[in-house]
DNA sequence: TATATAATTTAGGTATGCCTAAAATAATTT
DNA sequence: AAATTATTTTAGGCATACCTAAATTATATA
């Protein structure tokens, strides 16, 4: 069995990735909160498990062992923030901390009776995939906020998790994944949007808007 | 914050502290499945944080700061394998283990709303008393099984948890706390327990009674 | 190309929490 | 009371996972 830490690790690189480019011993170290040579010492560590290659001063890059364990990991944490968002009423803002430390405990044979409470699920509560019991991700391409026009409608698909003081902020604004909103003005020199959502107009500045991803737009 | 290895002893010197007798490093120890040595650093540790006493070879008392940490993750144990029974069907010989795992790392937030949903319960799916908020323990004295003669009738009230092949095969009986049964015969020279559960005669063996506890004992 | 800067790795140290083996202390038996 | 036995404590080790500081390697600039 892996430690926490090692699981936090794989996680990790996993995200970084996703991100694209590549993922140094400096961006983990600094992803993760630890200092660089923390992050050195791991990926020797999982290294010798075949868990993720590295050549030195060349990244990171996580073997499909690695990323089994990376997407269970995930998988763990999203259901896990979806159970308790609607089976407990956790605030959305709330969720990921508490998840973060769950997702490493919880058995499989508890996650499944989530799942399946929750109806085998393929979003969280801000609209991230949840990878299947196969490590199986559908991802679907969201268009920024930020692309936007005047006139345009849309659906929240998905928003920037892991900084609560935003989540808290969007949800005030009742922008939660599934919510329609239509965009009214959109400010000059990269001002920010006048939206219409739930019949209420409100003013989302251009730096929260770009934690904002959307679907199904129109003119 | 405490450790969760730290917040495990405060919890069995408890629970031993319970069952009365002095708690040894020894005993400790064997209960925590550790050697004596490990048991009498933690405790030295214990005692710098004020949390037990100790007098060399003398055994160890929790102070009050200790008593209130071990009955706040007394609490949490139980109200989540009672969460996990209830909420999400998990077999209750399987709470436990699964319960051992959460109760360091669940959040006063996420407890509060499971107490919520499950009506402020007292005690846990095997009987076991479950602390309130403020650490506040209702003992209610049980009568061991293998004390009852024919005749009598009762209510189990409490089994004893952590084995989680004798929970099975209590389970097999319906043998849960609530469950009414009668005592049909006695077998001689302290053999097993003849009872009438569910309309069902079975045969309880002694040593099985003996972690059998019973409520409104009538003729 | 040589040098300065930045990133990475190595080396050595800390704390936790376990271990074994030996020493100290207490309890029991003769 | 003395000797044996059992328990407890001390001493010294190991693994994890972090740290700082110094050495190395790579990259950018002059």
């Amino acid at each position: 069995m892996l430690t926490h830490a090692a699981e936090d690790y794989l996680k990790s690189i996993y995200k970084l990735q996703e991100k694209g480019g590549k993922v140094s011993t400096g961006i983990l170290a600094a992803y993760l909160n630890v200092k660089p040579a923390s992050a050195t010492g791991m990926i020797k560590k999982l290294k010798t498990m075949k868990l993720v290659s590295h050549k030195r001063y060349q990244g990171v890059t996580l073997t499909d062992a690695g990323k089994a364990i990376a997407l269970e990991i995930i998988r763990h944490h999203r259901l896990l923030e979806l159970y308790l968002f609607k089976a407990l009423g956790v605030p959305w803002d709330g969720v990921h901390e508490e998840a973060e430390k769950l997702e490493h405990v919880i058995s499989e044979d508890v996650e499944a009776r989530m799942d399946e409470f929750l109806g085998y699920p393929t979003a969280d509560p801000h609209g991230a995939p949840i990878p299947d019991k196969n490590g199986v991700v559908t991802k679907i391409a969201h268009i920024p906020m930020t692309d936007l026009r005047e006139g345009q409608s849309c659906v929240v698909a998905e928003v920037s998790d892991s900084d609560s003081a935003l989540l808290r902020h969007l949800g005030g604004f009742n922008l939660y994944p599934g919510t329609a909103f239509g965009v009214v003005e959109v400010a000059p020199f990269e001002g920010p949007f006048t939206i219409n959502i739930a019949g209420q107009q409100v003013v989302i500045g251009r730096e929260v808007a770009k934690h904002v991803f959307v679907d199904n737009v129109e003119e």
